[in-house]
DNA sequence: GGGCAT
DNA sequence: CGTAT
DNA sequence: GCCC
């Protein structure tokens, strides 16, 4: 609220307002409670900026700080806490005295000039474009092989390139793209992911990932509003079944996408990479908090707890002994995690869902069933297995039944957690859950996580439906759902009007019921 | 400026 | 808060 | 962060 927006330079004379302040600090990871409001962030709070005052006046380095600060950014009081590092020294032997060296290859090293210049152009700058120094020799060649040729080495492939080559861009796109032809029906503009097809693969997809690595670092770090619109953001564009190579600009024509990522997009197709996914994807802090979210019952708060109060790997997290209420320990969630990373060929899910079958039907004979989740969406493979299975409304508890007989058999590894059975079955529609840690035979031993889901047939379609996903296609027909009176979940629809259940014994009639055109399971995949 | 799935 | 889609 |  004191600072110009005019750039500021480093001339004795400016002993006035901004200085005055006192500056903040913040090493922790996360979002603080309550976020500094700023209009349009240039400075995400995914860069965390360390200064060195040690060639800085007092108030050179203070007016560093407050820029920082008024761009959006978060100051650290450590090098090794921030992931970028401002000094205007520029001998390796004397910064090397400031950076661990374990730091060293992860954090950014940048002159001042780099701030002046995000501020002077309203953009997050690579931060290599002011790199202090030249990253010791192999080392540095090593990493930018790593971090750049992984995805795209200079600039994504644009059509104008193939336009140039003298080819014909009419070709369907390489790569695994659905053919087009598949498309049930016409892309529209609209904010429901539920009514635009969304294909597994789409023709922006080195875009869409670029996207999802802030998405990613946004839910890890909390702030859950901008979580959420990168994730529609990124939705929109998955859906949008031109190639933005061409017309960049197109993009904020999208809904769901507006002025910040179409900024984002802009950069990716003339620049080749978005900045700020650069700078997250070299962030040890953030690969660390994602990688504990890999144990069971841990997520993006529990995480980053633990990495703040100084874990930096599963050892430290199990040294915690943290008393999460979960019904995985997190040392039994270590121990099968391996096994859990392992991807599930559709193959493997078929049998499993066979051999499951086979048991209810001698304990109940005639249920239907379906495998939801990414498997029914044409996922080559899944890291777990949704079953769904609907059975005549009059049988009670048959999944404690067939969860008692599996037990009995060694197939049940772990207990997740199970719905509790409901002895009165009086008129309400009852839905049972159970998620479970299976070891399915002649597999080598392997852990499997399974989820099996049990409901009568008269709402078997919601439950279906309910489960195939993706995240943002539930999310929005469920947000469809109340504009056109109902409420949607998986035990089923009511009307809002009278709060009476409505049958939904096929995904169709949900469909029908709400006025929306089937979308075909495939053409669901809504997420990155 | 409210709402954002259940 | 975490998990499921 | 985006839509209405």
């Amino acid at each position: 609220m004191s600072s110009s927006s005019a750039p500021r330079s480093f001339s004795p004379s400016t002993a006035d307002a901004p200085s005055l302040a006192p500056l903040t600090f913040q090493d922790r990871i996360g979002v603080p409670l309550h976020a500094t409001r700023h209009s349009s962030r240039v400075l995400s709070q995914s860069t965390r900026i360390h200064i060195l005052n040690d060639k800085l006046t007092d108030d050179q380095a203070r007016q560093l700080g407050h820029l920082v600060v008024h761009l959006g950014g978060q100051l650290t009081s450590t090098p090794s806490a921030a992931n970028i590092i401002i000094t205007a020294l520029t001998a390796p032997k004397r910064i090397a005295k400031h950076i661990h060296p374990d730091d060293a290859a992860s954090k950014f090293l940048v002159s001042p000039q780099w701030l002046h210049h995000v501020q002077r152009t309203g953009l997050l700058v690579d931060p290599d474009e002011y790199a202090v120094t030249r990253r010791s020799g192999t080392k540095r060649a090593l990493d930018d092989h790593q971090t750049e040729s992984a995805q795209h080495s200079k600039r994504p492939r644009l059509d104008s390139d193939t336009l140039l080559d003298g080819h014909n861009a009419t070709d369907t796109p390489s790569g695994p793209s659905q053919a087009d032809s598949e498309r049930p029906f016409p892309w529209q503009n609209t904010k429901f992911a539920c009514k635009r097809p969304s294909p597994l693969k789409c023709i922006n997809q080195a875009l869409v990932d670029e996207l999802e690595v802030i998405h990613a670092e946004r839910r890890l770090t909390g702030d859950s509003y901008s979580e959420m619109a990168y994730m529609r953001a990124l939705s929109a564009i998955k859906a949008y079944p031109r190639s933005l190579a061409n017309a960049p600009s197109q993009a904020d024509k999208i809904k769901g996408v507006g002025k910040k990522v179409a900024l984002l997009v802009h950069q990716f197709f003339t620049e080749g990479r978005i900045v700020e996914a650069k700078i997250i994807r070299r962030d040890p802090a953030i690969a660390t908090i994602k990688s504990f979210t890999e144990l069971y019952g841990i997520g993006p708060v529990g995480a980053r707890e633990a990495y703040n109060e100084g874990c930096r790997s599963f050892a430290d997290v199990l040294g915690k002994g943290r008393s999460l209420a979960t019904a995985l320990s997190v040392s039994e969630s270590l121990r099968i995690l391996p096994d859990l990373r392992r991807p599930i060929p559709r193959h493997e899910c078929e049998s499993i869902t066979e051999m499951i079958m086979t048991m209810l039907d001698a304990i109940l004979p005639g249920c239907v069933h379906t495998i939801c989740g990414g498997y029914r969406r044409g996922k080559a493979q899944s890291y777990d297995l949704d079953i769904v299975v609907g059975h005549p409304r009059a049988s009670r508890a048959v999944l404690h039944s067939l969860f008692d007989k599996m037990k009995r058999q060694g197939l049940v590894s772990h207990v997740v957690s199970i719905s509790t059975p409901q002895d009165d079955e009086a008129t309400d529609v009852h839905v049972d859950v159970a998620h479970l840690v299976v070891v399915p035979p002649n597999s080598g031993g392997l852990h499997r996580r399974v989820d099996l889901v049990f409901a009568p047939e008269t709402v078997y379609g919601a439950a279906v439906l309910g489960y195939t996903g993706s995240i943002v296609f539930e999310r929005d027909i469920r947000v469809w759902c109340r504009s056109r009176g109902y409420k949607f979940s998986f035990t089923g629809v009511t009307r809002l009007a009278d709060n009476v259940v409505v049958d939904t014994p096929t995904e169709e009639s949900v469909f029908e019921l709400f006025g929306l055109p089937f979308m075909p399971p495939r053409w669901r995949n809504c997420d990155a």
